[in-house]
This record gives C-alpha cells, sequence and structure tokens, in this order.
DNA sequence: GTTGGGAGAATTTTT
DNA sequence: TTCTCCCAAC
C-alpha cells in the first residue's frame, strides 16, 4: 500500500484520496496536476476498484499513456486495464461496438483531416460550386467543425457570419448536405462524427447508457478547461449514475475555444453537480520564482472564474532574458548562441524547448539548426499517418481488411500509370461496389478489366493480397508492408515523390509502428486515423535515446516541461496572431496561451522579439514588439538589443 | 481521361 | 517561395 500523505502535498494527497462524489481540482500550471491523477488511478485501484470500471479522459493519447505508466509504477500491471484516452479515442471505442444502432458498420472508417478536406472539394465540384468567392474547402470545413462541436446546425453558424459571407448560405449548405450524405453512404465518420455520435449512442439507446453507467464506477477528466459542450454532456451522462466524477483543469490555460471549448463547463461544473467538492492546488513545483512573475504579469486582467494564488516553493535563480532583434536570422543565430553557452554550463539540448504560435514562424531557425548541425526534432503540422506516401502504403492494407472502401481503393487505382479518378470510378462501379480481395474471381475480374499497361504493374500487388489471405499476414502487420513495398511501392514512390529517400524511411517505420500493436492490422486501422505525430514522436525519442532539441507550437507544449524555454516571434501579429486581432475575446486566449508558453519553463525562460519579417517574395515588414512583451514590468527581466 | 506545366494566391492553433 | 488549382496537350 501506497504511503499518499508522503508523496503528495496536502492539496494534492486530498484530491487523490478523496472518497466518491463530485470533485472539481483546480489545478494552475506547474502545480502537479499529471502526479495527482497519477496517484488518483493509483489510489482507487488499491482501493480496490478494478481498473476496467476507471475511466481517464485525456487530451492527447500521449497524456494517458504517460499518466499510465506511471500509475502502474505505483500500483501494479493491472492498473493498464483503466479504459484511458481522448475523448475521441473512447468515441470510437464505444462506436466500434455499438455503431449498428445508428446505422453504420462496425468496420467503418474514420475520415483525418485531409480525408474530409478533398470531399468537401468533391462535392462542391459536383454541385458546380467552385466559381470564384466560393468559400474554400478549409472555410466550409470551419464551418462544419463549429456546427458539430458546439451542438448547432451548419446553418445556425452561417448566421454568425453573415455579413462575411460573399456567396448564398444556401450554396454552402447544398456542400455541407451533400458532405454529410456521402459520408454516410460509405461509412464513415469524421472526427467530429465520432464526438457527435459516440453522444448520440449514450443519448438514444438507454440500454448502451446504462451499461457504461454502470462500469464506470469512477469518471476522471483531465484538462477539463479545454472540453467542448458535447464532451462536458458525455462526462455528465458516464458518471450520471455512480456520481463519482473527478476533473481537473485552470481555466487560465483554455487555449482551444477556437475549436469549440467552452470554459463556462469548468465554470458552471459545481452548479451542475450539487455536493460538488472543490480543490485548489497553488503549489508550483516547476518553476523558478522569477519566471512566475513574468506568468503572472501577463494574464493580470484576464478574467478567472477561480482566483488562484501560484506559491513559488523553488529557490530564486536568474531573471527571464527578454532579447530584441532585428530579424527572424538574427532570431535564429541569437538563439543557437544561447543553445550552446547552455550546453556548456551544462544542460543537454532535450532539456530545451523553442515554441512558437504558429508552424511557420520556425523556418529559419529550422534551416539554421540544419546548417550548424544541432539535431532537432520538431512536433510538425502534419503528423506521420497523415503524410501521403504513409496513406499510400495503407490504402493496401485497408483494401486487404475492408472489401468496400472505395476512398482505399481509389487510392490504390491511382497508383497505376494510366488509371485517373474517372478510371477508377468505373472499376468500382464494374466491381459492384466491392473488392473482396480474398477472392480470386474478384481479382481476376478487376485486372482483366484494366489496360495492359496498368495491368503489368498490378500483377506483384495481386499476388500479394492472395498471400495476404493465405499466410494471414493480418497479424504480420510490418510483414505486410515491406512486402507491398518490395513488391510495388517503391518503384510507384521514387517515379511520384521528390525525396523519396526520407518518405522510404517514414514507411519503414510505419511497418515497426504496426508491429507494436496488439491486434495487428484490423486494430491498427481502427486507430491509426487517432494516432498523432506527438504519440509518435514520443516513441521515436525513447528508442533512439539521443538528446535534441525540441521545436513545437506552444498548443503542443501543453502539459510539457523543460528546463530551459525559448519563445520566439514575440512580435505584434505573429503573437499575437494578426488572424485573431480585433475581437476582445481571442485577445484573451492569445493571453493564456502566452501564459501556457512561459509556465513551460522551469529554470530559464528566454523571449524574443524581432522587429523585422522578411516575406516569401523579398519584401521587408517591420512589426512592433508583442504587447505581451511591452506589459511586462521591465525591473522582472533582463533586456538586451541585437546580437551579443 | 490523364498528366504535367504554368499561373495565381498567400502563410494559426488540432483531435 | 511554395503549394494548389486549372487548363491544354497527349
Amino acid at each position: 500500500m501506497t504511503d499518499f500523505s508522503a508523496v503528495l502535498n496536502a492539496e494534492q494527497c486530498a484530491a487523490a484520496t478523496a472518497g466518491g462524489g463530485p470533485l472539481l481540482v483546480l489545478a494552475a500550471a506547474g502545480t502537479g496536476k499529471t502526479r495527482t491523477l497519477v496517484y488518483r488511478v493509483a489510489y482507487l485501484v488499491e482501493q480496490g476498484v478494478p481498473p476496467n470500471e476507471i475511466l481517464l479522459l485525456t487530451f492527447t493519447n500521449r497524456a494517458a499513456r504517460e499518466m499510465m505508466e506511471r500509475a502502474k509504477e505505483v500500483a501494479g500491471p493491472e492498473v493498464g486495464y483503466t479504459l484511458s484516452g481522448t475523448f475521441h479515442h473512447v468515441c470510437n471505442r464505444f462506436l466500434r461496438r455499438f455503431a449498428e444502432r445508428l446505422g453504420y458498420r462496425h468496420d467503418f472508417t474514420i475520415l483525418d483531416r485531409d480525408d474530409s478536406l478533398s470531399l468537401i472539394n468533391t462535392c462542391a465540384g459536383e454541385l458546380g460550386l467552385k466559381y470564384k468567392g466560393f468559400p474554400k474547402k478549409e472555410v466550409i470545413a470551419s464551418f462544419i467543425g463549429k456546427a458539430a462541436n458546439r451542438a448547432a446546425t451548419v446553418e445556425d453558424i452561417l448566421k454568425e457570419y453573415e455579413s462575411e459571407l460573399l456567396v448564398e448560405a444556401k450554396d454552402i449548405l447544398r456542400v455541407t448536405d451533400l458532405y454529410v450524405e456521402r459520408k454516410k453512404a460509405e461509412g464513415m465518420m469524421d472526427f467530429d462524427d465520432l464526438l457527435v455520435n459516440g453522444l448520440r449512442l449514450l443519448c438514444e439507446h438507454e440500454d448502451v447508457r446504462t451499461l457504461y453507467q454502470r462500469r464506470f464506477r469512477h469518471v476522471l477528466v483531465d484538462e477539463y478547461q479545454d472540453t467542448n459542450l458535447l464532451q462536458a454532456k458525455m462526462v455528465d451522462i458516464l458518471a450520471g449514475h455512480h456520481h463519482n466524477v473527478m476533473v481537473v483543469g485552470d481555466d487560465m490555460q483554455c487555449i482551444y475555444t477556437w475549436r469549440g471549448a467552452d470554459f463556462r463547463n469548468i465554470r458552471e461544473f459545481p452548479a451542475r453537480w450539487s455536493g460538488c467538492r472543490i480543490i485548489k492546488l497553488e503549489q508550483n513545483y516547476r518553476s523558478v520564482p522569477e519566471v512566475l512573475a513574468v506568468a503572472n504579469a501577463c494574464v493580470r486582467g484576464v478574467p478567472e472564474a477561480f482566483k488562484k494564488q501560484l506559491r513559488a516553493t523553488r529557490q530564486p535563480r536568474n531573471q527571464p532574458r527578454v532579447l530584441m532583434l532585428r530579424d527572424g536570422n538574427d532570431q535564429a543565430q541569437a538563439i543557437i548562441r544561447l543553445v550552446r553557452r547552455y550546453l556548456e554550463d551544462g544542460y543537454s539540448l532535450s532539456d530545451m524547448a523553442v515554441l512558437y504560435r504558429a508552424h511557420f514562424h520556425s523556418i529559419e531557425l529550422q534551416m539554421d539548426l540544419a546548417r550548424t548541425r544541432l539535431p532537432y526534432v520538431i512536433t510538425s503540422g502534419t503528423g506521420v499517418f497523415e503524410q501521403a506516401h504513409v496513406k499510400d502504403v495503407l490504402a493496401f492494407l485497408r483494401l486487404c481488411e475492408g472489401p468496400r472502401d472505395y476512398t482505399a481503393f481509389k487510392r490504390l487505382m491511382g497508383m497505376l500509370s494510366g488509371v485517373g479518378e474517372k478510371t477508377a470510378e468505373s472499376l468500382w462501379v464494374k466491381l459492384n461496389g466491392s473488392f473482396e480481395s480474398r477472392n480470386p474471381q474478384v481479382r481476376q475480374a478487376l485486372s482483366a478489366a484494366l489496360r495492359p499497361a496498368a495491368r503489368g504493374q498490378w500483377q506483384g500487388v495481386d499476388r500479394l493480397f492472395a498471400e495476404y489471405h493465405a499466410e494471414g499476414l493480418g497479424t504480420k502487420g510490418a510483414e505486410a508492408i515491406e512486402r507491398f513495398y518490395e513488391a510495388f511501392y517503391r518503384s510507384y514512390l521514387y517515379r511520384a515523390y521528390e525525396n523519396p529517400e526520407k518518405r522510404e524511411e517514414d514507411i519503414h517505420e510505419v511497418a515497426v509502428q504496426i508491429g507494436t500493436v496488439k491486434g495487428g492490422v484490423p486494430a491498427f486501422l481502427q486507430e491509426v486515423a487517432l494516432l498523432t505525430n506527438i504519440d509518435h514522436e514520443y516513441e521515436q525519442m525513447e528508442k533512439n535515446n539521443e538528446p535534441t532539441l525540441h521545436l513545437s507550437t506552444v498548443h503542443q507544449a501543453k502539459g510539457l516541461e523543460w528546463k530551459i524555454v525559448f519563445v520566439i516571434w514575440l512580435a505584434e501579429g505573429m503573437f499575437p496572431s494578426s488572424r485573431s486581432l480585433g475581437e476582445a475575446e481571442s485577445d484573451e486566449e492569445e493571453r493564456r496561451l502566452f501564459y501556457v508558453a512561459v509556465t513551460r519553463a522551469k529554470d530559464e525562460l528566454v523571449l524574443c522579439a524581432p522587429e523585422i519579417r522578411r516575406m516569401r517574395d523579398g519584401g521587408v515588414f517591420f512589426c512592433k514588439p508583442s504587447r505581451f512583451i511591452k506589459e511586462i514590468p521591465r525591473e522582472l527581466v533582463r533586456e538586451s538589443y541585437g546580437l551579443r
């Protein structure tokens, strides 16, 4: 039995060992929120709660995995049977079991962002709505997303934007309606559908609702301030029987309102759950007091529902630096110099991170790092599993497992020379809308329908389908991928893409990944759309264990910490982003985002503000230092100008 | 119907 | 500068 009072402070311990009933834990940055949740899970298991009756909802899969590993260390391996993961992940689990209730097949496919964007494009094209001035697919996707995450209709959302719309709302609705219809017809769900349908399942099917309500004796939620209406409702329902619901969050760190997050969820939690206890974690173990002083200064005036005092526990050290620089190149140089100096001081590269508002802010730095041969990892915009060449390979596997996967079919056929969208479509019609890859006659029919040049290329793949089923390669996904690569894909890769060597590596990497999944290819395919680059990277870093400098957006750095943190491009228009200027609410959100960035730092914080932006076309653009820097009282920082 | 070239647009944050 | 889309030539 663990002595919780020995390893946790009084507040953490009270939260971790609380009895049943609703509980709101307000955990300011760096106060041991994760630690508290980890020990909460361990405590429950030690108290005799069966792990599979605990539900732990997190914001990323990585957070879930980290917490589970640590909880296992405390309370033993059986903790691993806890159901944990993101809302999307958990909904996926529910839906794989009960999708039929909603008129889907249990092997529905999940559309990632790219898939849904191109489907929107197709819909708009078919309706002849692609004239100049018609909203781009990204814009339409944002309408659809906003509607889903706020439990509204697209029509409602369009009304809000009425004044900005240049085209008839009716036309946009025709596209979104067709999009919904197509998804349904092909049995596909996008990310939003997972949440919407997960919730529908609970609301509309009493037996399913009762099943899960009774099963989950304890529901724990991390990062509760970033939940949207659907997610909050889902939590309320799931905890509706046992009432043992513990949510952890900090309204000052709400940075996803643009995605539908609504901090009213956290503010009104005590009102929704009568008898709710509130515990505040206010002792900060992460940052030196000088960093906390800057953090507190930047969010002064931002409304906060629950007043929290961040109490420093660490010894004073150095004040944060503010570097005023000429441009992005100087900024990159300054960072590299400082990194070197910190290395001389005995820090490791993996103790350091560079954070920024948007991915493209890091380009100059990336180039300079590569030139100076400092190893770095970047949590890039597109995940490993979203890249075209990886999706190509997965299309083959999808078709091995699911005969009705039209998307995969189109993708795979499109790799044959002389075959494009139209040909693929007519082939699909000839096959009556399914490709049963284990049936030799069906395969024969497809081969026969191909034109000679394509048929030659197809032979290797055709044979591979036979081998896949005969040798049960579904349980040996890595081998299936390698064979597909050898038999067919390599030649396509070198023809179709630039930098094929780099892409080749990715494919071998995916083969390795697939080998680590229990349940082989089918299980992997059901989850792959929900795996993000962060999850992947985490494993990669563990594997080769080489210290690397970390580059990340502030959003993706949430929940992480480093000894030394650089925040770059603190210039008006960059951070805060010009896209968000003008609206009062987003000023506050940018501020909270800056607060999150600052509070990632343990020992040293470096804030960089270049004054010239060089545009792609060679033009220059002067920008003022960010308001977030200007507002910091000067006595709290060490300020310096230029490269020194 | 497919493919590649050339013109044109333009830079958030993500499950 | 880089990506995306459109159109014209196979």
